[in-house]
DNA sequence: AGCGCAAACGATACCGGTATCGTTTGCACC
DNA sequence: GGTGCAAACGATACCGGTATCGTTTGCGCT
């Protein structure tokens, strides 16, 4: 069922050999131009198409891209997908998605599954609960190019592209501050994660430039990124059962942050509500007037330049000793309760 | 760089042949038990992969899957992804996907690209513009199994999966009715579209049960699914220049709500707000309590349903010939507001 | 002894391209 | 008229598997 035209079908049509009209498709200089034209016309007509599976085959390269990331259903992620097709395409790469649903099982399977597909590359932001890298590292010495985002891992000598979490973080408590919130609370992601430790420092620093004493009985830790809810809800009922409440808590990400919402709505009541503000890269919340300002990472551009740097070193003819850490910008984006909607 | 090992290599190792170390591999009866274990343990100790490469030349499959969406940042597909990603992974195809952004040029382009890279089948959300569908056809006709899902298109003998939009259009007008609302104006999607025929139906078939005459002149059409924000910014002031302004708007996609809230959020003023339902299946809209009721579809599931019946057709040895059209169930989520947040 | 037959393995072709090397042809030149 | 050389094309091997067919070997049976 449905076989294309190859080469050889051109080749016998016209009475050549399948040297003679590959080279004159790729238009090789030691073809008559005579020939090629009537190559190109038949191929043309008949709509060839290279088969990229053999060129796959023969130049041990498939012209796709992994892309491991806990979830797609995730404002920060979609976009930062968005980002990396627009360059992937813009290069003839093709994308595969895998899910590791912050599942350290999940991404080991999902990257043995890519290398095992032979894409020219990874582009990984790493799962909540992974602390042992070897499956990364095993590709990565066998000269597979892979490229962090988001959730980096420092050990591999390779790019990594991310945000400027700790300033990010920094803005977003300091943006309670100077609410006049002063027991501020943070729901952090994995301890293990390099988010949750830049997001750390930054509340830790804005704290601390503000004279305010950090206390480690207002941190709480989610070791799986929030995936179940029901973690979520544990750390929010803790702080909702603490003797002094916090008055507002910020978020460490964009899952926990949904998350948080949804708990305090489940928990909270009227006469207690914190304040919030937290890592979020949702279009949505952008509509409300909550009083939940945000930290917004630019994820699409993350995302672009993530794959741009994969595929330079996908095609670089040398092995490459020099590696960029490249930090883009985030941006804080203050919701005034009590307007519109 | 990065040259995995070989069935050859296997077989220059233990003095055999490549076609006994393939069979050994692939268990065959004809190969002495000692042998095949042999194989297999030096298999594994120099973990040797097959090549899913030359199988697929091999075998003209790819174990692959394209997937044509408008975009993964949007609720509704990010879910259907979701499921998609479930299915294809448990019965070892891949998933690539591609992203229209409503655009029809983008649509052909990417189902080409998919088609070159020679992908086993493909699952198709139409875009907004599209109203040729003759490079699908050709596809469909070459013997290319597709499967449509959400926005259908019914010329083509195939499976299609969507949901109940009709009812869900129904039930979301019926909200509106309900709460006592009486001029209740639709914002809908590009006119064409299978979904937007059948929420338009929904609709009227709620106001003609409840006894409001129906006036076109308080129905809206966006030609580019709201991709591009001035189009339901348009909408949107059209409905605020009204002589006699609807009191409420039935919005028919998840992208149009966001686009239809952020333009009145624009445009709007606390003299004047509408009342708002529509399709959503946004998670970050159920924390808020604004007065917004949304329907919404079983994306996860409309998903996995559409990857299993393209697996069926991808793997039916013979030419399948009848068709199921899936209609799954849509979901009212009431919204009341004054509550937490 | 001679035959049949099955078990276990090897040799080869093929999937659809491309790279390498070889071949034919015509023509200029000494 | 033989040599050299370039233009234009053909033949072949290879990428890494598998399917098909062929070959060897041993053993049972008459």
């Amino acid at each position: 069922m449905f076989k294309p035209i190859t080469i050889k079908d051109i080749a016998q049509a016209l009475n050549l050999s399948a040297s003679t009209v590959s080279r004159a498709l790729s238009d090789s200089y030691e073809i008559n131009p005579e020939t090629k034209k009537r190559v190109l016309a038949y191929a043309e007509q008949n709509n060839y198409k290279r088969n990229p599976i053999a060129l796959s085959l023969k130049q041990r390269k498939s012209y796709s891209i992994g892309v491991v990331v806990c979830e797609v259903a995730n404002s920060f992620f979609s976009q930062a997908i968005d980002g990396i097709e627009s360059i992937a395409y813009k290069n003839g790469y093709n994308i595969i998605i895998t899910q590791t649903h912050d599942s350290y099982d999940r991404e080991v399977m999902n990257i043995k599954h890519l290398a095992n597909r032979s894409v020219d590359g990874i582009l990984i932001s790493l799962s909540a609960e992974t602390t042992n890298f070897d499956h990364i590292k095993k590709l990565h010495d066998a000269g597979l190019p892979i490229v962090f985002f988001d959730r980096i891992y420092d050990g591999l000598a390779t790019h990594k592209v991310s945000s400027d979490n700790r300033n990010g973080a920094k803005m977003a408590t300091q943006h309670l501050i100077e609410k006049g919130y002063r027991k501020i609370a943070h729901l952090a992601n994995a301890p293990h994660l390099s988010i949750t430790k830049e997001r750390l420092a930054g509340y830790r620093e804005a704290l601390t430039e503000n004279g305010i004493p950090i206390e480690e009985a207002n941190i709480t830790y989610c070791h799986h990124g929030g995936s179940n809810q029901k973690e979520v809800d544990a750390a929010v009922q803790y702080f909702l059962s603490m003797d002094e409440k916090p008055d507002s808590i910020f978020v460490a990400s964009d899952r926990l942050s949904i998350g948080c919402l949804t708990a305090i709505k489940k928990y909270g009541d009227k006469a207690y509500m914190p304040a919030i503000a937290g890592f979020s890269n949702s279009d949505v919340l952008d509509l409300f007037s909550t009083d939940f300002s945000s930290i917004r990472q630019p994820a699409f551009e993350m995302g672009r330049v993530a794959t741009d740097r994969l595929i330079q070193l996908i095609e670089s003819k040398y092995p490459v000793y020099e590696h960029e850490s490249i930090v883009l910008g985030t941006e804080l984006i203050e919701r005034i309760p009590g307007k519109l909607l």
